[in-house]
DNA sequence: CCCCTTGTTCAAAAATAATTGAACAGTGAA
DNA sequence: TTCACTGTTCAATTATTTTTGAACAAGGGG
């Protein structure tokens, strides 16, 4: 290859809609807490018909290179995303993964979770602490007031898999 | 009143328990994109069995009057907090509403639902811009992705009530 | 083996969000 | 009406998160 035109310069810029849309997966993702570039990323795999790859994703958006691997490793966690074979062999492609179960799925498997796992740990230890607490009517209190918060984390992590069940098709 | 110490002060300073739950509260607040300062001020009046008026809490909790005065605005708009009758009848007293159904219900109806009935909007428009596409295989390809992000929409806001009647109790 | 290309990492910089604090509005007692 | 006190607002500051970019692995191809 010659110089520097690498890759199908086909898609120049992103159009009206193009931007739009990812617009939207930006709002979308903010919503649940993760940056803008994620959802710019995700987004433009979600309207663009065919694989794109790292250097797309640079040139498209407008973002750094580091960016937009950091955006495709958390967006491969998540299960969001997936590799496709594309015009270059060397590069590694991808495709937006649109099943919104799988989504969900990954998303509270890889943010939910684990924190109402950390914490029902963390009202475990503190339980223990309050039972040195000598007062009795004091104590009573703090243990009611625990159990309140690990029932809250108990009834949460059971509505997990129903919304799964539920949003999956 | 004579000087400085106004209202009681008979609770100094946050004890270890109050400090982890404080922590805890925090922890699920942040989850679901909300600061600090809401995650302590809900959970010291969770932790507390008194009614807390502003000035405890900047006491209590180091924070600036204004920190709190916005934090109990936000609380109050989720009905996460409710206001009692308390020592000193100027003075506004609360404690934390502890029904799982009402913080859930505050939540969507102050965070999830505005976000996705404008996103509905957008989309909206957005496809009515779509129709102009000249190229009819560019505009079904469109048409197709604004459907599949409406209906995840759609589905979203029909799982809603039903995670408020599980969750509420 | 060397070189060129792809993609990752991480400290530093930039952007964004939260917090502060001083000015202000509202209220009621004297 | 004035004063004293409670609570709110918002521009400026501070803290936190996100993004950048240069250095660095990894891995073919020649």
């Amino acid at each position: 290859m010659p110089n520097g035109e690498s890759r199908a310069e086909t898609l120049k810029e992103l159009n009206e809609i193009e931007r739009q849309m990812i617009g939207f997966c930006c709002d979308g993702v903010r919503l649940v807490g993760m940056p803008k570039s994620i959802g710019e990323i995700y987004g433009l795999l979600y309207v663009s018909p065919g694989p794109i790859c790292l250097d797309d994703l640079v040139e498209k958006l407008g973002i750094s290179k580091g960016s937009a691997s950091q955006g495709l490793k958390v967006l491969r966690s998540l299960g969001a995303i997936q590799e496709v074979e594309g015009a270059d062999s060397r590069r590694t492609y991808f495709k937006a993964d649109m099943r919104l179960k799988q989504l969900v799925g990954g998303f509270i498997r890889e943010e939910v979770r684990p924190h109402l796992q950390s914490g029902e740990e963390k009202l475990k230890a503190l339980a223990e602490v309050v039972e040195g607490e000598e007062d009795p009517e004091t104590r009573e209190f703090y243990l009611d007031r625990i159990a309140k918060l690990d029932r809250w984390s108990k009834k949460a992590r059971l509505v997990l898999p129903l919304l799964q069940k539920v949003l999956g098709e």
